[in-house]
RNA sequence: GUCUCCUUCGUCUAGAGGCCUAGGACACUGCCCUCUCACGGCAGCAACACGGGUUCAAAUCCCGUAGGAGACGCCA
C-alpha cells in the first residue's frame, strides 16, 4: 500500500509554527515511505477564508521546502460531493434533518452548563418526523451518532483510546445553507483523496471519534490516525502571538534559515537518539511515528537561535551573500560594486561564525562597505584617546613604508613588532585600530579585516580617524 | 461542568524491568584559547510530579492523587 498523507490548513491566517510542524511531519512520513504528500486548502468557512492566507500558506510551505504532490485541492470546490454524502447518510439512516434554531441551541447549551451536563446537542429532532418541521426554517443535517457501545481508536501516536458512545453527539454535517461542515468535509475528502495516514494536531483527537461515525456509516475504510501534541508557549499555555505563534514568514524576516526551522521543528516532539542536527535527507530516512512523543512541548527561541547559528555556519558564503545583499543595497541606496561583493565574500567566513541570524549577519557585515566616516557610538569613540591616535598615526606611517605582503599573517607579525618596539602589547593598539577599521568595538579578527579591505582602504580608514582632530 | 490525553534537568529530549551513580542538546556558570566579540575545547549546575502496589529488581508495568493540556460551534 502506498502511503498518502496530507496537510489541510484552513486559510484564515498565516501558516503558523504549529501547522508548519504538522506539515513537516506529514511530508517526512510520506517521503520516508516513498508515498505522496498532498495539500488541501480547507476553505469551507467562506467568511474567514482569504486569498492572502492561501498565498501565505503556499509561500510558507515553499520557503520551508515542503513541496507537495499534485495541485492543491480546494475543499470548497467539492461542496456538491459533500452534499451528496450528507444526503446518502440520511438515506442510509445515519443522519437526519434538524430544525432547531441557533437561539434554541444556545439556550440548550446554557441550560446544560447550569445543570452540569455535557454541553451537547440533545438529539431533539432525532426521532421527530419531518412533518413537524416549523414553517420557514431551513434544516441542517445531523449525524445520527451511535448511542450505545464504545468506539476504539488505535492512534499511531497516542496509542489505544476507547470512548463510550454515550459521549458522542449528533454533530452537524451540512449547514442550513447547504455547505458542509469541517467534520463532514475532512472525512469525505480524506476518503476520496485516498489518504492512508491522517497526521494532525491532537486538538482533533476527540473529533476523530465523531468522524469515525461517518466512515462507518458510509462503509468506508478508516485511515490510520496519528495525533501529534500541540506546541505550547514558554509558559506552558497554548502558543499565542506573544510567544511565537507567528507565521513562518515572520521567522524568515527575523533572519532564520528554512533548514534551521525544519530541524528545530522536527526535534520538537520527535527524536532519534541523541541526534540534534539532522539533514533533510537523514530526516526522511529516519522519520516515523514511533518516536513522536505524546506530551506537548514548549517553544524555545534560544534553542531555535542555536540551531540557526549552526546552519548559518554551514551555509555557503555565496548563498549568505545573496541573502544579505538586499539589505546592504537598501541602506546604501545603490547596488554594490563587484569589489565590495568580493570583500563580503572573503569576509563571510569570519562574519558568519559571529552571527545567529541573517539579520545579525547583515548588521555585522555593513562595515565592509560602509562609507567614511563611520558613525561611532560613545564607547567606540572613547577608545580613540589622544595617545591612541598618536599610536595609530605611527602605525600608519609604519605600514605605509613597510614592504610586507598585505596578508593576515605578515600583518599580524608586523604590528606585533611595531608595538613591542614601543614597549606595548598588541591589546594596547587592537581596539583603537578596530574602531578605525570597522567603527566598532566588535568585529572579526583585525588582520583578517585588514587583508580583506586591502592596503589602500585600510590606510584610508586609519587616516580618517587620525585626521579628525 | 463532562469526556479524552499528558507528566524525566529551566527547555527539547534519550530511556521499551536489571546496561541508570539517569545520557545528550540548548540555556546558565567557571576555566582554556585570545586583538574585541564569537567559534572551539574542558569542567560544572540541574530531572524520573506525588502516594501506593506487582517484582529478586521499576524512570520503565498496574492503581490512585495532584497538576497541565485539549475537545465539547450551522469554526477549522
Amino acid at each position: 500500500m502506498t502511503v498518502v498523507t496530507r496537510f489541510a490548513p484552513s486559510p484564515t491566517g498565516f501558516l503558523h509554527i504549529g501547522s508548519a510542524r504538522t506539515a513537516l511531519f506529514n511530508y517526512l512520513f510520506a517521503r520516508h515511505f516513498g508515498g505522496q504528500f498532498l495539500l488541501r486548502i480547507e476553505d469551507t468557512d467562506r467568511v474567514r477564508s482569504t486569498p492572502e492566507a492561501i498565498e501565505a500558506i503556499i509561500s510558507g510551505l515553499k520557503w520551508l521546502g515542503l513541496d507537495w504532490d499534485h495541485d492543491p485541492i480546494f475543499q470548497f470546490e467539492r461542496y456538491k460531493r459533500h452534499q451528496e454524502v450528507a444526503l446518502e447518510m440520511v438515506a442510509k439512516g445515519h443522519a437526519y434533518y434538524c430544525y432547531a434554531t441557533p437561539e434554541e441551541l444556545e439556550e440548550m447549551r446554557t441550560l446544560a452548563g447550569i445543570e452540569g451536563r455535557p454541553l451537547r446537542y440533545d438529539g431533539r429532532w432525532r426521532h421527530r418526523s419531518q412533518d413537524q418541521a416549523p414553517e420557514g426554517v431551513k434544516p441542517v443535517i445531523r449525524l445520527k451518532a451511535a448511542e450505545t457501545g464504545e468506539t476504539h481508536l488505535k492512534d499511531l501516536v497516542q496509542g489505544e483510546i476507547t470512548v463510550s458512545n454515550t459521549t458522542l453527539d449528533d454533530m452537524v454535517l451540512l449547514r442550513s445553507d447547504g455547505t458542509p461542515t469541517y467534520m463532514l468535509a475532512v472525512v469525505v475528502d480524506d476518503h476520496d483523496m485516498g489518504i492512508t495516514h491522517v497526521i494532525r494536531g491532537d486538538d482533533h483527537l476527540t473529533n476523530t471519534f465523531r468522524q469515525i461515525q461517518i466512515y462507518d456509516g458510509m462503509g468506508w475504510e478508516r485511515p490510520q490516525f496519528a495525533h501529534i501534541p500541540l506546541i505550547h508557549g514558554p509558559d506552558g499555555a497554548k502558543l499565542s502571538k506573544r510567544h511565537g505563534a507567528l507565521g513562518v514568514e515572520a521567522y524568515r524576516d527575523m533572519g532564520f534559515l528554512p533548514e534551521a526551522m525544519c530541524n528545530y521543528l522536527l526535534r520538537l516532539g520527535w527524536s532519534h537518539g541523541d541526534d540534534e542536527i539532522i539533514s533533510e535527507k537523514q530526516a526522511i530516512e529516519w522519520f516515523n511515528l514511533d518516536h513522536v512523543g505524546r506530551s506537548p512541548s514548549r517553544f524555545d527561541m534560544a534553542k531555535l537561535l542555536n540551531v540557526n547559528a549552526h546552519y548559518l555556519k554551514e551555509e555557503e558564503n555565496a548563498k549568505l551573500l545573496s541573502l544579505i545583499l538586499p539589505f546592504l543595497e537598501k541602506i546604501l541606496g545603490r547596488d554594490l560594486f563587484p569589489f565590495e561583493k568580493d570583500r563580503l565574500l572573503k569576509g563571510m567566513a569570519g562574519l558568519k561564525v559571529r552571527s545567529k541570524t541573517i539579520l545579525e549577519l547583515q548588521e555585522a557585515s555593513y562595515f565592509y562597505v560602509a562609507p567614511l566616516p563611520f558613525s561611532r557610538d560613545e564607547k567606540a569613540q572613547s577608545i580613540l584617546t589622544e595617545a591612541a591616535l598618536i599610536l595609530l598615526k605611527d602605525l600608519k606611517t609604519e605600514l605605509e613604508t613597510s614592504e610586507i605582503s598585505w596578508a593576515e599573517t605578515p600583518l599580524h607579525e608586523n604590528v606585533q613588532v611595531f608595538v613591542e618596539k614601543k614597549g606595548l602589547k598588541l591589546k594596547d593598539i587592537a581596539q583603537p585600530l578596530r574602531v578605525a577599521l570597522t567603527g566598532s568595538l566588535v568585529s572579526p579578527g583585525l588582520f583578517e579585516v585588514m587583508e580583506i579591505l586591502g592596503k589602500e582602504e585600510s590606510l584610508r580608514r586609519i587616516e580618517n580617524v587620525v585626521r579628525e582632530d
